[in-house]
DNA sequence: ATCTGTCCCTGGACGC
DNA sequence: TGCGTCCAGGGACAGA
C-alpha cells in the first residue's frame, strides 16, 4: 500500500529518470475512472512537453512539464510506477508468473493492467504506470490550475507537529487512528503508518481522538514522523504490489512491529497482538503497551 | 462540522 | 482441480 514513503522512494527514483525529457508518444487502456482526465486528451496535452519537475504532495505526485502545467498522479492501493529496466514478479500476476520461464520475466510487458506509458524522444527507458484495481489516478492540470483534492490536503506529515494534532483533534471524537488516516488533517499517512507511529508512541488506536493528553500529541507527531522517516530510509513497505521504480522491493515490511502482525508477539512486551476493526481498516496494536 | 457506511476494483486465500 | 465466497484498502461520496 503506497503511503507517505513508498510515494516518496518513488519519488526520489523518478525524479533523475524524468527531468529534462521530452513526452514523445502517450498509451493508455480505455477510458475509465481511473483517468480523472480522458487519455485522449492526456495524449494530446503531454505529447511535446518536457518535464521539468517532480514533487510530492502528500500521497500525490506532480509532475511540472515545460508549458507549466502539471500532471497528477495517485498511486492509490495497487499503483506501481516504473521505468522499462525493471524486472519484478510484483509486476506480474501470479497466475501469469508460473507460466512465464525464468528467462521471459526479466523484461517487462505491458498488460491489462499497464494503463499508462509514456515513452521519451530520446528513445530511452519509457514510465510504465500499472494498478491491478484501477484506484490510483491520473489528472493533467491546466497551467494555474490546481487539483481540489491536493488543496484540500493538511500538513505534510513528515512535518507535522504536536500543535498541528492538537487543533485537529480539538472537537474529534472520532478515533485517533481515524483522524490520522484523514488526509485533510495529516497528508501521507495511510494504514500501516497509521498503526506503526501508535504503537511507537503507545497510544491505543481506539481513543477518542480528542480525549489525548497534550504529551500523548506531541509524542505522536515525533512518532509518525520517525516511523515515516524510517519507512524511506528503507525504501518503502513492499507488502502486495509496491515495487520501486527500478523494480525493487523496498525493505521496510520486515520491520512493522505491529502492522499485519496479529496474534503474534509484541515486539515489547511480548502479549499477543489484537487486530480490530477502526472506519472499515483493520487496525493492529498492543493491549497491553498501547493504554 | 463531523461521523459512518458504501462503493469503486481485482487477485489471492480459503473452504468445500 | 475447480468453483464460490470473502477480504484487502485510498478516498469520494451520501446520508445521518
Amino acid at each position: 500500500m503506497p503511503e507517505l514513503p513508498e510515494v516518496e522512494v518513488t519519488r526520489r527514483a523518478l525524479e533523475p529518470l524524468l527531468v529534462g525529457r521530452r513526452i514523445r508518444r502517450v498509451t493508455t487502456t480505455a477510458r475509465s475512472y481511473f483517468f480523472l482526465t480522458p487519455p485522449s486528451t492526456l495524449r494530446t496535452r503531454l505529447e511535446g512537453r518536457t518535464v521539468v519537475g517532480l514533487i510530492r504532495r502528500g500521497k500525490y505526485l506532480l509532475a511540472e512539464l515545460d508549458d507549466a502545467s502539471h500532471l497528477l498522479l495517485h498511486l492509490g492501493m495497487t499503483g506501481q510506477l516504473f521505468s522499462s529496466a525493471a524486472a519484478s514478479p510484483r509486476l506480474v500476476s501470479a497466475k501469469s508468473r508460473v507460466s512465464l520461464r525464468p528467462a521471459t520475466q526479466r523484461q517487462f510487458q505491458p498488460d491489462a493492467h499497464t494503463h499508462l506509458v509514456i515513452a521519451f524522444s530520446d528513445r530511452g527507458p519509457k514510465l510504465f504506470f500499472r494498478d491491478v484495481r484501477k484506484f490510483g489516478k491520473v489528472r493533467w492540470l491546466a497551467p494555474g490550475r490546481e487539483d481540489p483534492r491536493c488543496e484540500k490536503l493538511g500538513v505534510d506529515a513528515l512535518e507535522v507537529r504536536g500543535d498541528d494534532l492538537v487543533a485537529a483533534c480539538k472537537k474529534r471524537t472520532a478515533p485517533i487512528k481515524s483522524v490520522l488516516l484523514d488526509q485533510s488533517v495529516l497528508a501521507g499517512v495511510g494504514n500501516i503508518y497509521a498503526d506503526e507511529a501508535l504503537f511507537r508512541a503507545r497510544i491505543r488506536p481506539t481513543r477518542r481522538a480528542r480525549a489525548l493528553k497534550r504529551a500523548e500529541y506531541d509524542a505522536l507527531a515525533r512518532a509518525v514522523i520517525a516511523v515515516l522517516e524510517a519507512g524511506i530510509a528503507a525504501g518503502g513497505s513492499s507488502i502486495d504490489d509496491f515495487v520501486r521504480p527500478d523494480g525493487s522491493d523496498g525493505g521496510y515490511q520486515g520491520e512493522h512491529r505491529v502492522y499485519g502482525r496479529s496474534g503474534e508477539p509484541c515486539p515489547r512486551c511480548g502479549s499477543e497482538i489484537r487486530r480490530v476493526v477502526i472506519g472499515q481498516r483493520s487496525t493492529c496494536f498492543c493491549p497491553s503497551c498501547q493504554q
